[in-house]
This record gives C-alpha cells, sequence and structure tokens, in this order.
DNA sequence: ACAATATCCTGCGAGC
DNA sequence: TGCTCGCAGGATATTG
C-alpha cells in the first residue's frame, strides 16, 4: 500500500517521464474505477486529446495536471501500481480491442516482464510517443477521476485532506495545535488523512516505535515531551523513506517497476515475533480499529 | 457527536 | 494433493 514517500517517488518519476506526451486513448476492462463518472465514454471525453503538463501529489493521490486545465486523479489504495511500458504499432489493435493481461511490453530502461503484477493490469492510457501508462491494480480499489481543475481540487478526496506532513509551513505549532482538540488513538489519528495527510499503516507504526509510543494511546494524554518525538519523526522518517525511494515490502514498485529500499530499515511493520533492534524482545501485533498495529511492548508502553 | 463495523475485491497461505 | 476458508487493507458508508 503506497503511502507518502511510495507516491511521492511514483509522481516524481512519472512527472519526467510523461511531460508533455499527449493521451490518445484508454482501455480498460473495470469502468467502476471512475467513480466520478457515468461510464467509460463519459471518462474518456474528459481525457483523450489532453497532454500531460506535470504530474504531482497531494496526500497518497496523485495528480496529473492536464492541458485545458483538466486534472487526473489517481489514488492507488492498496494494490495499485502504475508502469510505463511500450505498444507496438503493429499489436496495438489487438491490446486495444482486447488487454488479456498476460504480458506487456515493458520500457527498455525497467519494467520487468516477468513481475507479477504485469498480470493484473486494468486500465491503460496510450501516449502519442508509442508509450504506455498501464495501471496493475489486484484488488481493483484504485481510484480514477478526471474533469476541470477546479471541480477536482473541491472533491473531498483533496479538500478534506490535513495538512502535508513535508511541508515547510507544517510547523510545530500548526502540529500542536491539531492536536488541541483532537480526541481518539495516536495510531488511528495519524492515519487520518484529514488530520495529517500521506501517513498509513506502515509508517504510523515505524514513528511510532521512533518516538517509543504504543499505538493504543489515546491523544489526549501525550505529553508534550511525547509529541515533539512524533513530529520530529513523521518528518524525519517520511524524507528518509523518500530518499530510499518508499518501501519494498508487500507489492510496491515504483514506476520503472523497481522496488524501494526503505523495508531494510522497518523497525516494527510486519516484523511480528521479530526482536525490537532497540531492546530486543519480540514484536508485537494487535488490531486497533480494523488495521493492524506492531509494535514493541518494551520499548513502546502502554 | 462520535465510534465501531461493513463494504469493496481477490491472491494467498493456513488448515484439513 | 487439492480443496475451502478467512485474512489483508484505504477510504467511505452505514450502523450502533
Amino acid at each position: 500500500m503506497p503511502e507518502l514517500p511510495e507516491v511521492e517517488t511514483i509522481s516524481k518519476g512519472l512527472d519526467k517521464k510523461l511531460k508533455n506526451k499527449k493521451i490518445t486513448r484508454i482501455w480498460t476492462d473495470w469502468p467502476k474505477y471512475f467513480k466520478l463518472h457515468k461510464n467509460e465514454k463519459d471518462f474518456s471525453r474528459q481525457i483523450i486529446g489532453k497532454k500531460i503538463l506535470k504530474v504531482s501529489r497531494r496526500g497518497k493521490n496523485i495528480l496529473f495536471y492536464l492541458s485545458e486545465k483538466h486534472i487526473l486523479l489517481i489514488h492507488l489504495k492498496m494494490t495499485g501500481h502504475l508502469l510505463i511500458g511500450e505498444w507496438k504499432q503493429n499489436r496495438s489493435e489487438k491490446l486495444g480491442e482486447k488487454w488479456q493481461g498476460q504480458k506487456w511490453v515493458p520500457t527498455k530502461d525497467g519494467g520487468p516482464l516477468t513481475d507479477p503484477f504485469n498480470r493484473f493490469i486494468r486500465l491503460i492510457f496510450f501516449l502519442d510517443n508509442g508509450k504506455m501508462l498501464a495501471l496493475s491494480d489486484v484488488r481493483r480499489f484504485a481510484k480514477v477521476l478526471c474533469g476541470v481543475e477546479e471541480k477536482i481540487l473541491n472533491l473531498p478526496d483533496i479538500k478534506n485532506l490535513g495538512p502535508e506532513p513535508l511541508d515547510k509551513r507544517f510547523t510545530y505549532k500548526k502540529f500542536g495545535e491539531l492536536f488541541k482538540n483532537k480526541k481518539g488513538v495516536i495510531k488511528s489519528v495519524l492515519m487520518d488523512q484529514g488530520f495529517i495527510s500521506g501517513i498509513g499503516n506502515i509508517y504510523s507504526d515505524e514513528i511510532l516505535w521512533l518516538s517509543k509510543i504504543h499505538p493504543s494511546r489515546r491523544v489526549e494524554g501525550l505529553k508534550e515531551k511525547e509529541l515533539i518525538a512524533i513530529y520530529k519523526y513523521i518528518k524525519q522518517n517520511l524524507k528518509k523513506a523518500i530518499r530510499l525511494r518508499g518501501t519494498s515490502f508487500s507489492d510496491y514498485r515504483d514506476s520503472e517497476g523497481r522496488r524501494g529500499k526503505y523495508s531494510l530499515f522497518r523497525r516494527v511493520y510486519q516484523r511480528e515475533g521479530e526482536p525490537c533492534s532497540r531492546c530486543g524482545i519480540e514484536i508485537k501485533r494487535i488490531k486497533i480499529g480494523a488495521r493492524s498495529a506492531h509494535f514493541c511492548p518494551i520499548c513502546q508502553k502502554e
């Protein structure tokens, strides 16, 4: 499940590669992606013929700024991947008719032909340079929207997002103010996109381990010292993960199909039963809400 | 007003 | 070996 560092890596990569490319047509076998649109036609009308001007990110949403003041928004949710491939002229009609998903032609500089995720391509944007942007998505949870800038940026998906944690304007003062009237369990609060955007299950676990705070603690009871630690490690850990191009745990890949390297530094996430790298005791896993939380029972006292 | 639970999906691993 | 079953999870809707 891509979170802020993964989505940042992906959108930066796509920005480099897709700038000034025009979308000539699309193919999908899952029109349910287009939650904002009546059907596939309604979606494709919005996007065909538009040029990609810039790719960026807000929270975990990827924003493609298009010509004619349009935006394409893609949220990868848990299993979404965006991969760039090439399509050959002589095969293009066949691909357009029915994409069987068995194989696709990767770019020379990376996309792995044998990568298992190539089996789950559900949506393809064909570009005017002979390449394609493919969405692979095992569980079909991804979200794909297109419309005029004003409309997309005013959707709850964007408008209800909390501050960007790595924004310079996100000072400790701002962070502290957020907590003043906040109630609830810290793990859930960190993952609340309306509170702070971009943090999900992996990084909330990591941040709390670094801060030595039990994931079930209520935010009402957190001391100043503890809030300072959380603030510090949000910034530090997300930055570090971006430097390492994201987490390779689970099925994350960047736009060239590469894994990130953050997983080498993962302390608790998906390490149940392994020794804590600080104190050696076994990492535990509990349920918070419907999510699993990983923590060290010694370093992170309740 | 808030919190817990169901929903969407499907590959995978556990268990028999 | 081959089957069934239940888990995983981000965001949103629905129920308690």
